[in-house]
DNA sequence: CTGAAAGCGCTAACAC
DNA sequence: GTGTTAGCGCTTTCAG
């Protein structure tokens, strides 16, 4: 920078002012310093300038994972609107470890990063408390289970969702229904699906509600081989909710293996919309979740607390899902 | 830090030495030293240490995009491997523009990274040779088209892939076979198709060769759907190529609603190996990429490039994809 | 083993 | 409009 402004005849000052685009320099010196930047290859050294400035335009974001298509889907939804604004992302991730949680909170949050995002796992909540007491902007998002009140929170409705879909298969009758669920990670969502069964004075039996731990097509896989005696006995179950998509896959997968039918001998719904679930044989009737208007309504806190240099009052923002009907959902059989 | 080295009675530099973990610092005034840190709640400037050292312990990983299964695992695996190491992660997307890659290069070169990976989109390629002047160690990964020889590359020899499948096809004994791929973004893959029905001396005519821009299910099934015609004619094919396992599936999912069963009236191979594959109806048969070894590779790349600070010497690793035979192919049926 | 001094490259105040 | 003066918070010499 010093060469610049020797080169140009000038100050380091007005070769800052030059490369941050200030108006107060003439459009003559303007010339000169870009000619010598120019010439001299010159870029300015971003660190310098956040130790300077206090700020780093970057922002942390914590998830659990990536592999997940949900959590893909946000970070690249909020990749997006960071770039937008000249910010730049740096990701970390727990794999629901408590203690990779806590560490990566910890180096982040010491001033390497102008904010924090943090999507949900349930172990990663006790660490945050220390957290807010930092002087850093966090907003949590994704939070499944008791999103704390002492920060702001952009979530999902997730009970609901569970009710849109009890609600879903209420609607096309059905009065019988098995839960497969990532236990105790979705109880939110199977709590939903009992209101919805409950409002019509219906309950869904303990012994119908079988874990897929992981939420994977191979959870989904094993929980329907567990549970496919219940679903043959004699008060016939005729319809199946999973709380993720990609268990509904695994278990739509046994029912062709064992020649049920779906949805004519026995009706599928999923929760979160993920790509696949349009393209499942048959395609799958889920409960979509808003996760790119939630990486929009986060990262708008996240600016909100970036300009007050603190985080964003403590706040509840649930997001509504949608039931999405597809051809795995149909009226259950008349027998 | 200041504070911390009067209430201990010592100067920064000692206190310095104490949160680096040094071993120069005698057990009395290292307690001494830690009991203030404790106290005032002090916690290191990062920021301040990376423009003293020069080193931020952060890399930059540019990727066409996280939404798709392949990159988020790659990035996942890489993640993985820095956290081992301490070094955080700044994750950029160029969603396939150019302008935007060419943006990201500039803004993490500018000594805000340590090192740089970049995985491979084409037309990413131009803006990466005046970056090799920079003294930033770049790897770069999972490139497909036209390695530069400039830089170390990690990749998959994803011609291979393609001859593999096509291979497999032979031995199970198609000849006839229509390939819809993502072109002009694949054709490394239907390049290596064509080589294993040409060793048998038989060609792959253009007119069976259907394009899925985008590569995704979507895309597979429209392709599909152009193809239907041809497919029935009155030479039929047996087979189908896709370039990838994400248009396999839309693929397959005409073939169904179509009635032309799979693999009994027609096989499908597919490249990649994601998740969904193991889960399709019926189970795809493909050929696996490499994508954690590739970031094994890739990141230890990085790590040489950072102990010399500057990349490491150009070369280019291949690895070897894999054929994973599933359902979806069989022997031609006699007619 | 500890302390004092100099600087990493940039920006924010002020003067001029 | 442009130049001058201090730092930002840490690490790195180099003496003691």
């Amino acid at each position: 920078m010093a060469d610049v402004a020797q080169r140009a005849g000038v100050t380091k000052q007005t070769v800052s002012n030059v490369v941050r685009g200030r108006t107060v320099v003439s459009p003559e010196t303007r010339a000169r310093v870009e000619a010598a930047i120019a010439e001299l290859g010159y870029t300015p050294n971003l660190v310098a300038r956040s130790l300077s400035t206090g700020t780093t335009m970057t922002i942390g974001f914590i998830v659990p994972t990536i592999a997940n298509p949900f959590y893909s889907e946000v970070v690249e939804e909020v990749e997006m609107l960071l770039e937008e604004r000249g910010y730049h992302l740096l990701l970390a991730t727990t794999r629901g470890d408590g203690d990779r949680a806590r560490r990566q909170l910890a180096t982040l949050s010491n001033r390497s990063v102008d904010a924090l995002l943090v999507a949900g796992d349930f172990d990663i909540g006790e660490q945050l408390s220390p957290q807010s007491e930092l002087e850093l902007p966090v907003v949590l998002c994704a939070w499944e289970i008791d999103p704390p009140d002492t920060l702001p929170v952009v979530t999902i409705d997730y009970e609901k969702a569970g009710y849109l879909a009890g609600r879903h298969l209420r609607e096309l009758g059905h009065r019988q229904v098995a839960v497969i669920a990532d236990l105790p990670a979705h109880r939110v969502r199977v709590a939903g699906v009992r209101r919805a069964f409950a409002e019509d004075g219906i309950t869904v039996p303990d012994d119908l509600v079988f874990t897929a731990p992981g939420a994977t097509p191979e959870s989904g896989y094993e929980a329907a081989l567990r549970a496919l005696p219940q679903l043959r006995a004699a008060e016939p179950v005729t319809a199946v909710f999973t709380s993720t998509d990609a268990i509904a896959l695994g278990v739509m997968e046994v029912f062709r293996h064992q020649g049920l039918r779906v949805p004519e001998d026995i009706s599928v719904v999923g929760i979160d919309d993920i790509p696949q679930a349009a393209h499942a044989h048959p395609p799958l009737t889920t409960v979509a979740l808003p996760k790119r208007q939630m990486a929009r309504e986060a990262t708008e806190l996240l600016w909100r607390g970036i300009a007050n240099s603190r985080p964003a009052a403590p706040s509840l923002t649930l997001l509504r899902p949608e039931v999405v009907p597809r051809a795995s959902s149909a009226p259950p059989a008349v027998h």
